[in-house]
RNA sequence: GGGCCGUUAGCUCAGCUGGUAGAGCAGUUGACUCUUAAUCAAUUGGUCGUAGGUUCGAUCCCUACACGGCCCA
């Protein structure tokens, strides 16, 4: 006995002491169930009583006691398996009286096999009229107060497991978290895309802009990275003759935590040759309908207090038409010059960098202004060069690249475009970005020289996109923060 | 990083102007053979997040810190 234990554990480490001195098994592991609560519940809760009484089904059943109603001679418990609950009966006179005290000890979280003949009480519930019970797993833990559950959300993604035994709720979002990524998939491999998985240790990390973590490899004696994105490698298997080809799985970014941002998270990247980015905002558009289809059964639905309807076809507009839009104050014609656009940026509060160039002014305007107002599905394309350093450039407007991005919620849920398969201007402009890198920008990308290598060989014409799965899963599930979505968020040690 | 809010029994929560803490559930004991948050009777359980400070006296006021939540950057 460990001295935090209070004294609701030590009862039960005393119990389960009695139990193991009586010789047996403690934690048996025997007992084989042939029925599950909500197939039961399926069916049979249908039948009339008669039907049910002449049919005599016998069944075994097994799960964790969630309430217990003791009346004497008789009793009612609840048995939780991973489809739901079901009712059992417990009665002196059909299970004798030693194994009936015994019951009467049992306490709420232990887990149970239950053996009986399924029946409906008075009051219309169907339930096991049990004839052999057995303790399977005696919980040392208590539960908490079965009517309240556990409400304290630290304590929920600290303990999940606790969080996962409690809240029905918090077992659905889980559930659909799984089959969206099933969907995906699905609708991917049905389109020819291969899934692949390509390095979370990376020599060189790429793919995006953002801080790396950074291991270290002894044999190697060389530091590695946790990955920021895996484009860099899918894409070198394009130019390899993978022509489409998708992975999900988890990247990693040395960032603050919030309710958007978790320092692991899964990523859907696709590529697909000879398309482009509208091809893909084609693609996102059939994919979120699947999506909701698939996970909710309708394209109609509430999340985070906002009505989405997915009938409807999905906005697409620029973003200098999106600034100008939620900025009617700024004038079309001198959004590309740059004082102009640092005025613009003090005047609204906005900070800015002596090295920012007018398409980082852009979409810092735009990020504070606009992104907030995109709560109904919508693409924001043709985006500044300077801020999409593996886009393809537009062919009339070199500002611009063919890029778009998705948001939802007013959160950004997906990026695509058409990739950059110019090695030469690649080349440039991974030069540009470790001019930033060694002016102090510790986001900025690292020289990649066999990427550049790669490209060398020839890569199709190709587009690609990114689909942050966590918040796909909180506007589908309607939760609020990105920890409701992951089942082990980062927490600080306690 | 900044602001605001929170942390009290295993869980969910009260606790007034500073006078050493309460309820429900769970637990324990007893009654009860159809309950539905079962009911009835009795009863155990607290380093009031941590460390300082003010005070005759601090869960309460002040400071710092820890952890969490929300908002902002």
């Amino acid at each position: 006995m460990t001295e935090d234990d209070n004294k609701l554990v030590a009862e039960r480490r005393a119990k389960l002491a009695a139990l193991r001195a009586t010789g047996g098994p403690a934690f048996p592991n025997d007992f084989r169930r042939d029925a599950l609560a909500n197939e039961l519940l399926l069916g049979y809760g249908a039948l009339s009583d008669a039907a049910l009484e002449a049919s005599a089904v016998r069944v075994k059943v097994a799960g964790r006691m969630m309430l217990r109603r003791i009346m004497g001679k008789a009793s009612f418990a609840k048995l939780q398996d991973s489809s739901g609950q079901i009712q059992i009966f417990v009665q002196r006179e059909a299970l004798g009286e030693q194994p009936y005290d015994d019951f009467k000890g049992w306490d709420v979280g232990d887990i149970l096999g239950a053996e009986g003949v399924l029946f409906r009480t008075k009051t219309g519930e169907l339930s096991v009229r049990v004839e052999g019970l057995r303790l399977l797993v005696k919980s040392l833990q208590p539960l908490p107060d079965k009517w309240h559950g556990l409400a304290d959300t630290e304590a929920r993604y600290r303990q999940r497991y606790v969080d996962l035994i409690m809240n029905e709720d918090s077992r659905a979002v889980f559930q659909k978290r799984t089959a969206l990524v099933r969907f995906l998939r699905d609708m991917l491999d049905a389109r020819g895309f291969l899934e692949v998985e390509t390095p979370m240790m990376q020599p060189i990390p790429g793919g995006a802009v953002a801080r790396p973590f950074v291991t270290h490899h002894n044999a190697l004696g060389i530091d590695m990275y946790l990955r920021i994105a895996p484009e860099l490698y899918l894409k070198r298997l394009v130019v390899g003759g993978l022509e489409r080809v998708y992975e999900i799985n988890r990247n990693f970014r040395n960032e603050g935590l919030s309710t958007r941002h978790n320092p692991e998270f899964t990523m859907l990247e696709l590529y697909q040759a000879y398309a482009d980015y509208r091809d893909l905002m084609d693609l996102v558009e059939q994919m979120l309908r699947g999506a909701a289809e698939a996970v909710l059964g309708t394209l109609q639905f509430d999340s985070q207090g906002q009505h989405h309807d997915l009938r409807d076809a999905f906005e697409r507009v620029t973003v200098e038409d999106l600034i100008l839009r939620c900025n009617p104050g700024l004038e079309r014609a001198r959004l590309r010059d740059v004082p102009y656009l640092r005025a613009a940026c003090e005047a609204r509060g906005i900070p800015w960098k002596p090295g920012d160039g007018a398409g980082k002014l852009q979409i810092e305007i735009f990020e504070k202004t606009g992104e907030h107002t995109l709560v109904q599905p919508t693409f924001v394309y043709a985006y500044p060069a300077e801020v999409s350093p593996l886009s393809r450039a537009n062919d009339l407007d070199p500002f611009l690249t063919d890029r778009f991005e998705f948001f939802v919620g007013g959160r950004e849920l997906a990026n695509g475009f058409s990739e950059l398969n110019d090695a030469e201007d690649q080349a440039a402009r991974f030069r540009a970005q470790v001019e930033r890198k060694d002016a102090g920008d510790e986001e900025a990308m690292f020289y990649d020289a066999d990427y550049i290598r790669a490209l060398e060989y020839g890569m199709p014409p190709t587009a690609g996109l990114g689909i942050g799965i966590d918040r796909l899963a909180m506007l589908l599930t309607g939760s609020p923060s990105i920890r409701d979505v992951l089942l082990f968020p980062q927490m600080r040690p306690e």
